[in-house]
DNA sequence: GGCTTATATCAAGATATATTGATGTGTTTA
DNA sequence: TAAACACATCAATATATCTTGATATAAGCC
C-alpha cells in the first residue's frame, strides 16, 4: 500500500507529469537535458527525477559524471496504463536540446 | 490535465483508498455507513467522499435525507484499472454495519 | 593540484492538503 | 412547530509537499 501511494504520489504533480512524458518520448536523458528543456533549476529537476524513480517509473544509469534516466523496463501493466494515459494528456512537453556535453548513447 | 491531476489526487490518500475499496465491495452506501464502519467523524468522511466523486470514481444519489454513494458507472478503463489495483492492495477494509436508519435499496 | 561540470541533498520559506469542531441546510418524525 | 437526523461546508490548526538557494560529492579537464 505504501508502494501504491508512493507511485500515485509521484505522478500527483504537473511538473513530474511533464518530465515523465518528456522521458517517455526521448528514451534516455541526463539531468541537464531536463534542466535545459524545462528551464528549471537543477535541484528541482533532480528532486522530481528521484521521486519518479522511487515511484517505480524511472531507472538511472550512471556513466562518468552523468546520470541517465529512462523509463524502467519491464514496466508492470498498471504503470504502463498510467504512461499511456499521460501520453494522451495535452501536456506542454518541450523539445530536447543538448545543452550539456553528454553524448547520445546507443 | 487538471482532470487527470484531480483523479490522481483523489486516490493519493490512504483513507480515501480504504473508502473507495469499501464502496467498491458494498455496492452502495450512505455517508453514515462509512462513518460507522470507519469510526471517523462525519465531516471527514463527507469531505473524502466529495473528493472521490470529483475525482470521477463515485456518483451520489440523494433520497430523502440520505446520500447514497456508489461507484460511477460506466467507469472508463483507466479508473477501472485503478480500482482493480486498489482491490489487490492489502487494505484494512472494515465490515458494513448499518448504524443509521437507512434501508438497503434495490 | 585546482577548476569546471554534473548531480544530489539539505534547510528555509511558501503552498497545498488533511483533520477537527462548529455551523448551516434540508428532511423526517413526534 | 420543534426536535432529531443525515449531510455539507467553513474556519482554524496540523501536516505534508514544492521551490529555491546553498552546500556536498564525484568525475573529468587544464
Amino acid at each position: 500500500m505504501d508502494i501504491f501511494l508512493k507511485t500515485i504520489g509521484s505522478i500527483n504533480d504537473e511538473t513530474r507529469l511533464r518530465i515523465l512524458n518528456f522521458i517517455n518520448l526521448h528514451e534516455e536523458v541526463c539531468v541537464c537535458d531536463v534542466e535545459n528543456a524545462f528551464g528549471m533549476i537543477q535541484s528541482r529537476i533532480s528532486r522530481h527525477l528521484k521521486i519518479l524513480k522511487d515511484g517505480g517509473f524511472l531507472k538511472v544509469e550512471r556513466e562518468g559524471r552523468w546520470a541517465f534516466y529512462s523509463i524502467r523496463s519491464p514496466l508492470d501493466s498498471f504503470r504502463q496504463s498510467i504512461l499511456e494515459e499521460i501520453k494522451h494528456l495535452k501536456l506542454n512537453t518541450p523539445a530536447l536540446k543538448k545543452g550539456c556535453s553528454s553524448v547520445v548513447r546507443e
